[in-house]
This record gives structure tokens, sequence and C-alpha cells, in this order.
RNA sequence: GGCCCCGUAGCUCAGCAGGAUAGAGCAUCAGAUUCCUAAUCUGAGGGUCACUGGUUCGAAUCCAGUCGGGGUCACCA
């Protein structure tokens, strides 16, 4: 039960039965009325806008309003005490059973309190990562992965049928350039003597494997070819190799995509009509949203280079991009951007209501063209959602990490991971608003304790499981079956009200969160909700009556054990949206 | 020059679709452990929410502009 939409949905009906008239004679608009918690506990457990925001359409006092509007409410046997604040605020006390009657709610639930379901459910698309398929990934690709997965779990958890998606850059000439480096490699598996790695090529020795295997599967066989004969051999067998690589990489994250989805495809004859991309072409064709010309060049300094070029244009300043874009090079071939059309073509056709990329800042200018992109496609019943991750700056002792592309040995999202680990990595680069930007410290990051709000979080879950496992011990069966007996009424303390009114939050906090696309409130929820836990816990060390078991009172024990199991499960839940491990115990 | 993001405590950051006296962690200071894991907790000090206008009952939040920081900008992917 969501407790905010329950209350609200009684201020509603109040509002309607006092049968309300604006100047014109018609019903009030109530969509702006709403229940929340107050900001200050001392104010009330529960507090509604309704007479701010209905005052002035009705031309009534919003103190005189509220008046009213108590009045009623004072009837409600679930609310204890009422009164009006401020400027027209109307704070509501609730009594102990509505917290109790939540509780239950959790332990009924389990893991799936605070999940919505909808029907239907809406088809949602995630697409992120899609790092080019020519190496293994660097750190810069860590939080678009964790950020993207968090997200497509968060809408999984609120309701959405979810595809996870990555988008396989195979068809350009990076994938030349990472055949012509593995062939390379392949010479010096033979025993030439390659010396330095050319520029322009890809230096890096995770390609000696791959020169390793096209030795063992084809001998000398492809040396004496020409590179037209062996390029698509070795093009074929490096980017599987680099997928893998990839794979393994995305894995040790956490991070699983249901559906890869091939660039090259894209440009592959499909039917007898051509490609996927030949299709688009034609149906932008039809809308009349394609014509021949030449595009203006920047604001601003016009580069030395520029030169006019006629080109196959799309129309994306009508649908509010800065500029039209081209679809095919002055060569008549398409350019990457046509594939990303025919791309968001294909997904308008499987049937998503929603299309979210997750981007990194330095494509910024991307969100317009996308935007567009999906209004000319889909005349606007595909929703397309972009969301930037800031840049990563990575550190070590407060100092940055130097990082050299060139010579090969960035630092790679293995590195990161196998140093601190998944768990850390992950809900760090969840911990932050992911349009700010992040200082990503090794050290902080690996410490097990103050500055470090994962084990905060996992030390929370853990402390619950532990009081299970040890009121097991002590005899009292803790079990989900004997927790559903217990007597909640029990519940008196005001911070065990006060754990469960934060889990009352949870449903609203999902709910917003999904909603806004930002998985990071999941996780600062996450954070106080541990911080209520051990705050509570701690009163234990002066106040023996308040720790959760009680020998020699097995009923008062089971009503704390069913809070315990209660917090425990929602943590959980939370943990598994951000792909974060939720410990029996912490070592 | 255009567009996008950011500017909140000494530091790192939250601020829930506009609400009441702007919060948390770190750091500093003062405390808590015969006790279900102190990897925790309690308390104190610390603020012109970059600046200026506007919108309204009410603005850190929305709008316009200014300043400062970062990113990005045509045939590469």
């Amino acid at each position: 039960m969501n407790i905010f939409a329950d209350f609200t949905k009684r201020v509603k009906k109040i509002l309607q039965d006092l049968d309300l008239k604006d100047a014109n004679g018609s019903a009030p608009d109530l969509s702006r009325v709403v229940v929340e918690a107050p900001r200050d506990p001392a104010h009330g457990d529960l507090a509604t806008n309704a007479a701010m925001v209905l005052a002035k359409p009705l031309g009534l006092k919003p103190r005189d309003l509220a008046e009213r509007l108590v009045s009623v409410l004072n009837a409600d046997p679930d609310i204890t005490e009422t009164s009006v604040a401020g400027p027209g605020f109307i704070n509501l006390r609730v009594a102990p059973a509505v917290w109790h009657r939540v509780l239950a709610s959790v332990l009924d639930l389990g893991i799936d309190f605070g999940a919505q379901t909808k029907s239907p459910a809406p088809k949602v698309n995630v697409e992120y990562v899609s790092a080019n398929p020519t190496g293994p990934m660097h750190v810069g690709h860590i939080r678009g992965a964790v950020v993207g997965d968090a997200l497509a779990n968060l809408l999984e958890f609120a309701g959405d049928e979810v595809v996870k998606e990555y988008y396989i850059n195979d068809a350009g000439s990076q994938i030349d350039t990472l055949a012509r480096s593995a062939y390379l490699r392949y010479r010096e598996a033979l025993g030439e003597d390659i010396g330095d790695i050319p520029a322009g090529l890809y230096p890096g020795d995770y390609l000696k494997p791959v020169g390793d295997r096209l030795k063992t599967e084809f001998g000398d066989e492809l040396k004496a070819m020409d590179e037209a004969a062996w390029m698509p051999v070795v093009k074929e067998r490096a980017m599987a190799a680099m997928l893998d690589l990839i794979r393994e990489d995305l894995a040790a994250l956490g991070v699983e995509h249901e559906v890869f989805y091939s660039e090259k495809s894209l440009h592959e004859r499909t039917d007898k009509n051509g490609s996927k991309i030949d299709h688009m072409l034609d149906t932008l064709r039809d809308k009349g949203l394609v014509y021949q010309g030449t595009l203006p060049p920047p604001k601003g300094q016009t580069p030395e280079d520029w030169e006019d070029r006629e080109q196959t244009l799309f129309r994306a300043s009508d649908f509010g991009d800065d500029t039209d874009r081209a679809l095919k090079k002055s060569d008549g071939s398409y350019t990457y951007f046509a594939a990303d059309v025919a791309y968001f073509q294909d997904k308008f056709e499987r049937g998503f209501q929603e299309t979210i990329y997750v981007l990194g800042a330095d494509h910024g200018g991307y969100a317009k063209r996308l935007q567009a992109v999906g209004k000319a496609i889909s005349g606007g019943s595909t929703e397309v959602i972009v969301r930037f991750c800031q840049l990563v700056k990575l550190m070590r002792d407060g100092e940055p990490v130097k990082m050299s592309k060139r010579s090969g040995d960035f630092v790679t999202l293995r590195d990161v991971v196998d140093e601190v680990g998944s768990d850390p990595v992950r809900f760090m680069m969840l911990f932050r608003k992911n349009d700010a930007p992040l200082d990503f410290d090794f050290k902080k990051v690996t410490e097990q304790s103050k500055d470090n709000p994962v084990f905060y979080v996992q030390y929370g879950h853990a402390r619950c499981r532990s009081v299970l496992r040890q009121a097991v011990e002590a005899g009292t069966a803790a079990d989900s079956k004997a927790l559903a007996t217990a007597d909640l009424a029990l519940l008196e303390d005001s911070g065990e009200l006060e754990l469960i009114a934060k889990m009352a939050e949870w449903p609203k906090v999902v709910d917003a969160a999904a909603e806004t696309h930002e998985p990071h409130r999941i996780a600062f929820y996450l954070h106080e909700l541990a911080g209520s836990l051990h705050g509570h816990w701690n009163k234990g060390y002066e106040l023996p009556h308040l720790r959760f078991i009680q020998a020699g009172n097995l009923k008062l024990t089971l009503a704390r054990l069913a809070l315990v199991q209660a917090v425990s499960l929602v943590l959980a839940s939370g943990l598994s949206i951000l792909g974060v491990n939720a410990p029996e115990e912490m070592r």
C-alpha cells in the first residue's frame, strides 16, 4: 500500500463531497492536491497542501478552507490529530494502526513491496553502454553501464516491460582498423617481428590472443592473401573476440543485456526492397522529410577547410533540432546517423512506447536529433528520452589518475572492478545525480567504512539478517510463516513507528525515481533507511527494553522481528534494483 | 558564436515536479561499547542556495538575463 496515495485519495474524496464551486460554478481542479510527509517530523506524519492550492480559485481564505477540511478529517478513525499551520498546511497525525497495516503489507508483499503493476505494461527499450567493439571497456564506460542497468531495473520494478539493449557499432571504418590491428598480431604470432604498432592501429595487448587464434585456425594461410581477401575473415573473428571481451567485462559489473543489436545488420539487404536503412529512407521520403541540399557551416567561426557539399538531408530542424542532418555523405553512402534513424525505426516497429538512450556527456548534442527522429518516425507515439552521464574523474589519493590512450595502457573497466569490487563501483556511480560530474577515488571506494555509503547500506541489511539468525539460535522461530502471525500492534515505540514510516515512503520513492528516470534516488533512500535502522538499533545500548530480541517476551520479540524482516526486505529490494548484493553478513 | 550540463556548509553532494526554521556524509570539537557485529550511534559549530530581475499566497526549485566552470558543434564512428 502507498500511504500517500491512499490519503491523497481520502482528501480528494472529502473535497468532492464538500461540493465546492469556483467563480464559474464548476468544480475546482484537484490535480495539484497532494498528501506528503512534512519536512519536519514534528509537524506531523502527513501534510496536505489542499487548502493553499484551492483557496484562490474558490475565493476563500486558505485557513478557512483548511478548517472546513479539518472538521471532516477529524471523523476519520485513522487520523488522531489535525492542525492547521503556516500559510494553510493541514498536518495530520496518524493512528499507529495505520503504520501496522503498512508493515503487514510489507511482510505480505515481501520483495515486491513498492513494485507496481501496470496493465498493459508499457514496452520500454533502454539502450546503454554501446561501446565500440574494438577493445575492452575502459573506465569511461562504467558509469553509463551502471546507470543504464539500474534505470532498466527500476523501470521494470515500476511495472514497465523493459528490454536492455546494446547497439554494436560494427559497420564503420574502426572495424577495418581493428581487423588490420589483429592481422598484425597474427603476423606476430607467426613469428614475424612487427616492431612498433603503427599509428592509427590499436596497440593494445588484448589483440594478441586474437592473433594466436588466427594462427591456430589458419596457419600461415592468411599471410599470402591480399587485404581484400583476409579482411572479411579477420574482421569477423576479431569482432567476435572483442564482443566476448565486452560481455565478460559487463558481466564482471553485473550487467547483462538482452539484445545485442548489430549496426551492420541495418545495412544488409533484408528483402527485395533492400536494407532497413533503405526502408527508413523511403519512409522519410514518403513523409516529404528528405531533400538534396547543403548544410550551413556552424555558427561562429567557420572551419578552415569548410566546403559546401550537396548531401541527402533529413529535415530535423522541422522537429526541434538545430539544423538538418545528413543521411548520405557526398559520395552517396549512408552516414552513421542514417543507421541511427533506421535503428530507431526498428525499435518503433518492435512496438516500444518509450525508447531511452543513456549517453555520455560528450554526446550532449545528440538529444535534439534523436528526439527529432522520434517525432518524425513515430509521429510522437514513441517517446524518446535521453539521459546523460557526466564524466568520471578517476582519482587515487586525491590525485587524478593519468591515462594515456595512445600507448594503449588506459585504465580498463576490469582494472577498476578487480581492484574495488562490483558492489562499491555500482553504488558509488549511483550515489550521485547522473548529470553531475563524479570524482571516483580508488582509495575512498575501497575503504570499508566512513566515507563509503555502500557498506553502510549493506551493513544495515546484514545487521537485520544477523538479528533474525540470533533470534533463531535463541529459540524463536523467525521464518516468514511465524512472522506472519506476529501481533504488530505491540509495536508502540516512536522509533519503531518511524522506521515503518520510512518504509512507507518506499513506493513513493520508486514511483518518483521511475517517473524522473533517476535511479540515484533509490540509492539515497536506501542510505536513509539504513540510517534509521542503525539509529534505532543504537538506542538499544542505553535502553535495553528497545532491543529487538526480548528474552522472556516472545510475542513482543516476534513483532519486532517482523519489523526487522520488513526492513531487510526493503533494503534487499532496493539493492537489487541497483544491482548491488544484499549480504547476509559483513566480513 | 549556437546548443547542453553544472554553480547549495571548509570538502563531496542531496533537496522528493514550488511549500513551513535549506539537509546528509567527510573534516573539526564533545560524548556513547559488561549489550542483538562500534563497519554503528548521540550532540555542537558551520549558509547572501553564484548574481540580477520576473512569475505567485510562497522560489534553492519555474522563466529571462549576467558571471564563472565543463562538454559539444558539417562528409569519423
